[in-house]
DNA sequence: ATTATATTCAATAAATCTATTGAATTCTTG
DNA sequence: CAAGAATTCAATAGATTTATTGAATATAAT
């Protein structure tokens, strides 16, 4: 065992220590929700507090950590402080995380038809028809994520109403066409949430499961 | 806030928490050595320790964090415990993580250079050129990594010389081709190793920098 | 300059993670 | 069934992580 063979030793040890600095610094749930917040769009940490129900300080804190791991950058913009992922890669990994997780973890789908209790009550829609049928003008694609979100990429064609204005804003959509809700993903209720409102209101409504990342990284464009 | 938004909340908690999970298994220098290991082939408990450098019991701590992860798999042969990964799923999560903090950690980077001291000394062949060359059968392909790997999977028409065997069994490689020479991929020296020998004896070399995954993962076959 | 607001810092206690040690299990083999 | 070997378990101390507080900092507005 010479020296050299130590001294490579070390080398390898900092480069695995390395690589689990990004994945130490996903290890938190609280840290993937700011992730998944970020993936949507940009935002204030008083946003993303907000978003996920935590104190600011505490935001603030897991936002550094992710910030240390340069998964996120944050700039500037008067008063407040923006954060953003640091790169589409770092959704890339989220994503495969989570599709790892759910292929991995029974309990996943155990959780996820708990969450979201309507998983199997209307209609989906797959990208391929759904492009097919807006074309034919068929549908009206429907993001019911909030504005900023919306603001920051969205599917070609979608109309924005948030999930919290639609009651309101229902007369914005044409009556004698089907609704196709979408929202952040397969991991998101809102679209559930705004296809029992328009079905309870006489629409024919379906879901699309794909979020504006699954969409892209399914080669389609924005 | 009724009582079923914080049910609501609590669910998508629940989500997270499983999410993270994977993380946290992966959060780890040895165990993330440990999946590279069995990324290029099962092993036991003890072959794991033996390569990793690391104590039988710490190895098998990690491998059960990892097991309860459900990212490894274990089955009893004999007196040993095989390890191996749960899917190959789980190998590209690896990957995956591994190019993140290649692309946002700019140590990585500088850990390389350290690692691989010969990274820019020999000439580096594509896969595609590889191929070609191959089939004009102007190279052999040169798979030094330990034999078990090699048996778990190994490009088309590699031969097998384990990099401790190398030195006295040049007898077996063509005197009159250009051998190239790959193992476990970018972070593995076995193959810079094999250039630096078989250089010193006249030989022409190269390296091919993919592994078997990423081999595979560029859409090429075994 | 002073005030107000968004964010970060610092300090703390509770919880979790890690490597080490030696003993306990669980197989196979004779 | 007894011996031997591979693996796991249990207990420990030291290190790290987390949420919570309240104070400190930095910028915008007055």
């Amino acid at each position: 065992m010479t020296i050299s063979t130590n001294d490579k030793r070390w080398h390898k040890e900092q480069l695995y220590s390395l690589f689990s600095q990004i994945a130490n610094a996903m290890a938190n749930p609280h840290r993937l929700e700011l992730m998944d917040l970020l993936a949507q769009a940009p935002r204030t940490v008083e946003a993303l507090a907000n978003e996920a129900q935590m104190s600011v300080a505490n935001t603030s804190q897991h936002l550094q950590r992710l910030k240390q791991a340069r998964l996120v950058l944050d700039e500037r913009e008067g008063v407040y402080i923006r954060y953003r992922l640091a790169a589409p890669s770092v959704a890339g990994l989220w994503l495969n995380l989570r599709e790892v997780a759910a292929g991995q973890l029974a309990e996943v789908e155990q959780a996820l038809n708990a969450y979201r209790s309507q998983l199997h009550e209307f209609e989906q829609i797959s990208a391929d028809v759904l492009l097919t049928r807006l074309r034919q003008n068929e549908v009206v694609l429907l993001d019911v994520r909030p504005t900023v979100e919306y603001e920051a990429g969205h599917l070609p064609e979608a109309v924005s109403i948030p999930i919290d204005e639609l009651e309101h804003r229902l007369a914005e959509l044409p009556p004698d066409k089907t609704i196709v809700a979408y929202c952040r993903g397969p991991y998101c209720v809102y679209a559930d949430e705004a296809m029992e409102l328009l079905a309870a209101q006489g629409w024919p409504v379906a879901r699309l499961e794909e979020g504006v990342w699954e969409w892209q990284q399914a080669g389609y464009a924005l």
